[in-house]
Formats: C-alpha cells, sequence, structure tokens
DNA sequence: CCAATTACCTACTATGTCAATAGGTTAATC
DNA sequence: GATTAACCTATTGACATAGTAGGTAATTGG
C-alpha cells in the first residue's frame, strides 16, 4: 500500500512541474494548492531534497523547483525514494535477505513475476504522462 | 507491501492442496513442512476459516482440508481476505472514502489503471497455478 | 541594512499494525 | 477417558504512519 508520503511527494512533483515558471515556488503555494499541510510537507520536500529530485533555496524569493525536465522523471524513481522500496514482498525488498527457503519456495516465482510488472508500470511511467 | 498473513495464508493453502488424500490435515503437518510456528498459523488459518476458504474438524483425526478443488481457488480471493484489501492506495481500497480532491486529482487516474492491472494479475492466477 | 520571507532542523506524539507468544477451553475419536 | 487437535482470549515489543510544535539559518526586497 503506498503511503501518503509517496501520493504526497508524487502530487508535489506534478504541483512543481505544472507551475513551473523558472523561479522558485513557496512551499505554502504547494500546500493550499494541494491542500496538505505545510507542515507535513516539509518532511516530504526533504526527503526529496535529499535524494535529488528537487532543489530548494531559502529566504525570500525561494522555495523549491525541479532539477530536470517532467520527461526525465518516472514515477517509479518517485515512488522508490519515498516509499524506500516498491516491492511487494519483504523477500525482494531487501537485496541481502537471503530466505533458507528460497530454493524450495512454491510462491516466490509468483511474487517476483508480479514485482516485474509493477517495477516496468512505474519505471515506463513518465511524471510528464501525469499532466494534462 | 504484502503481509506475513498474505504470503503464509498462500503457503497454506499451497501445503493443503499438494497434501491433500481426502482426510483433514493437522496444522502441526503445516507448520512443520513449512517451518513456519503452529501458533502463528493458528491466526492465519482462523481467518481462512471465516473467510470460508477452509474448513476445520476438532479431536482426533481433526484438522483443515480445503473446500473447494485448488483451480478453483483465486490467489486474488485468498490475497484479498488475509490482507484484507489489494488496492494498492487508500483513495481505492474503501468503497465509501469520497476524497473531495477526487474530481480533479491528477494522480487518481493512474492508481486506478494500476489496480487494475494488479487486480486481474491476481484474480487470473490460480491456486493450482502454483503447484508444480 | 533589516525585517520579512522561506527553507531547514530537531523533537515529540497518538494511533495503529505487524509478528508473534502464552495459556486455557472445547470438541471429537480411538 | 485419555489423547489429539481445533478454537478462543489476551498480551507484548517493535516499528511505521501521519502528523504537530517550535525554533534556527539563509536570503532578499524595500
Amino acid at each position: 500500500m503506498i503511503s501518503t508520503k509517496g501520493r504526497y511527494g508524487l502530487r508535489v512533483m506534478i504541483d512543481l512541474a505544472k507551475n513551473d515558471n523558472g523561479s522558485y515556488i513557496p512551499l505554502k503555494d504547494i500546500a493550499d494548492r494541494q491542500e496538505i499541510s505545510k507542515k507535513y510537507l516539509e518532511i516530504i520536500v526533504k526527503k526529496m531534497v535529499e535524494g535529488g529530485l528537487v532543489k530548494g533555496s531559502s529566504g525570500k524569493g525561494g522555495g523549491y523547483k525541479l532539477v530536470k525536465k517532467p520527461e526525465k522523471y518516472t514515477v517509479g524513481e518517485i515512488l522508490t525514494l519515498m516509499e524506500g522500496t516498491i516491492s511487494s514482498v519483504a523477500c525482494l525488498a531487501e537485496k541481502d535477505y537471503n530466505c533458507p527457503r528460497s530454493k524450495k519456495c512454491e510462491t516466490l516465482p509468483m511474487w517476483k513475476e508480479f514485482d516485474k510488472m509493477v517495477h516496468d508500470y512505474f519505471y515506463k511511467k513518465k511524471l510528464s504522462d501525469l499532466i494534462k
């Protein structure tokens, strides 16, 4: 289940893309338009700065802006950053999970197939695809 | 993210299908084969009885058995029972969620499309497909 | 240059879910 | 009637979620 971090994060990215005019966009404006608490968005956006999705500038005239063009972002990279992982089961989420049953596990092949489908879906979808 | 309830539940169903010989299968046997605590499996199996996926019988010679043939179960119905929902976002998980932004939400169409893909995947996959 | 603006930082909290464990009661059968 | 096995209630520690609160640092328009 995608949490508010992923969902709100995506909406912030869309908001930044739609309202891009070259200058920085204050978080207050985004919070008002998206009807999300500015305080909570601070946590969300902080992650996005750390992950290199957006850059921020303090002071008057400051705010946030995208670092790439909307068509250069995939929904997958945004969700992966915000959610930590996009995998549907713990066995596949961590690289070094090494389950002793993996050889004989009868469900693992299905989880792998499903995971690939999900991965493909979100990494093919671009941020620009979400803007009408 | 699918929890142990869904993952273990599925493995119990597979175990019941593979070891079906007409009589009831004690939980102890399943727990041993699957290497899962019997105590924890009790919680899992209780849900499956309540949901009508399996039936149980107390006393000597008792245990659990499937109520349908393996090809009559979909993975979707098993996961939905165990996880409560299979939806990827809260807006779609509850029928009466009515979000005031749904009309103008730019992410909702994607979540709906994704949800349909997931739903189709799991409801087309049968329990019998997981048994080699 | 300074007050206003805005990002940035640390800490806290209530609620809920997850993944179990523990111990007892009821039901069926050999 | 002892044994087996399901069934039932309660509890627990750890962690995540979805925020709130209040303060500090940086930047700039007037």
